[in-house]
DNA sequence: TATGGCATCCATCAAATGATGGAATCATCG
DNA sequence: CGATGATTCCATCATTTGATGGATGCCATA
């Protein structure tokens, strides 16, 4: 059985697919009552009329996007994990930061969607929703704050929120920041990277010193 | 000369000032196209001509409230700053945490304004601004990060920008953190805390040791 | 009490926006 | 080719939304 988004992203040249990708893009940049129909229609170069026929309501083309950058970033994490895996903490977090960054930085849809899922409301109910609570999970048990997979405690879990949000701020906050700091792109991406390094990597290598003496 | 805000600030129980704290809510939930004139006026219980009447277009109300969150945010620093000057690296932070997220968390609209401007795009030009720039710079004096307030580095903007960032986040994440995790209001609240404390602090004492030794 | 200005509401408008019906077009396959 | 179904566009609707004009009410002061 296969979903309709699963077939849209078989063939990234088809129509439904084309829509999608653009309403990635524009609702992540103006959020979902910033975007119009006829924005996304007019980028694509077709009328609101096909891309109602294809997606139907807006709300439901939305969700569409909401699942599909899930999807991304599951996989994404899936990706980092077999790469760090094995390594010692201060390697592991260093990589995934990378790993993670860059990957964001070429598609910001997905940083700014979720951020704009974390903070904003929307006029009608959300009928939900993110894996963020099972993506927290996986990278507790990755970065060693949890014993047993299945019972991950919240202090762990925020822990895993602090570090995902720093990373989302820097690739979603981009333009704020770059103007802010007059940096250029590629200087930008590169403090980004020693920024949250220097921020995050301490704090958890110190917690595992600490268990490893006591 | 007085501004017709800080008018408004004066008389809470004027019209202008009780549609603006209102409007601040409001537009701090929903964002700008997410909010609608009359959503604005039916919480405050008056007609819409006459929220016009006070305000202008509805972009001068949101300008308005940008202000007014930057004066609140400005002012918080400063009285932050008083309080922790002469301490400690690792004491300032941890007292620096606890007085701005209690303050954040009694007014929510603040973070989320703040993140919405970094991140969200408005269809119109955002005629600038926050002063998000200055309040960086004096952020990191008062961290030590540089010796010349006039000349603060990219290098140490960013890591004030993550250290604001991780506190927004969580106050702005609130409702989706909460639910993730299961906990009531005040336990998310001193979770908060210690979470930032976990992650903020080791980073950047760590960096005052290196630079006592070398 | 009369007057003038300020504040509020009601009625209404024009534009923007989500959405649809139906005609036109295109592709596939017998 | 010709029929059938899928796709696309044009014209149009109904609703929402930002905004305003003008009537009404309120209040201080002469």
């Amino acid at each position: 059985m296969e979903s309709p988004l699963e077939k849209a992203r078989k063939d990234p040249e088809s129509m439904k697919a084309r829509i999608l990708i653009v309403a990635r893009k524009i609702f992540g940049e103006y959020g979902f009552h910033g975007t119009t129909t006829r924005m996304i229609a007019q980028e694509v170069g077709i009328d609101i009329s096909t891309l109602h026929y294809h997606w139907g309501e807006k709300k439901d083309l939305y969700e569409a996007v909401i699942l599909d950058i899930n999807k991304d970033l599951g996989q994404s994490l899936i990706d980092v994990e077999k790469i760090i895996h094995g390594r010692p903490l201060a390697e592991r977090l260093a990589i995934a930061i990378d790993i993670m960054t860059d990957h964001l930085f070429e598609h910001p849809e997905i940083s700014n969607l979720i951020l704009f899922r974390y903070f904003g409301k929307t006029r009608h109910e959300a009928s939900l929703d993110f894996s963020v609570p099972e993506f927290t999970a996986d990278i507790a048990r990755s970065m060693g704050l949890t014993k047993d997979a299945k019972k991950v405690s919240p202090r762990a879990r925020m822990k895993v929120l602090a570090v995902m949000n720093a990373i989302y701020n820097f690739i979603s906050g981009e333009e704020f920041f770059r103007s802010m700091t007059h940096m250029d792109r590629d200087t930008y991406i590169v403090t980004v990277k020693e920024t949250l390094k220097f921020i995050l990597i301490p704090a958890f290598v110190q917690q595992e010193q600490k268990k490893e003496l006591g």
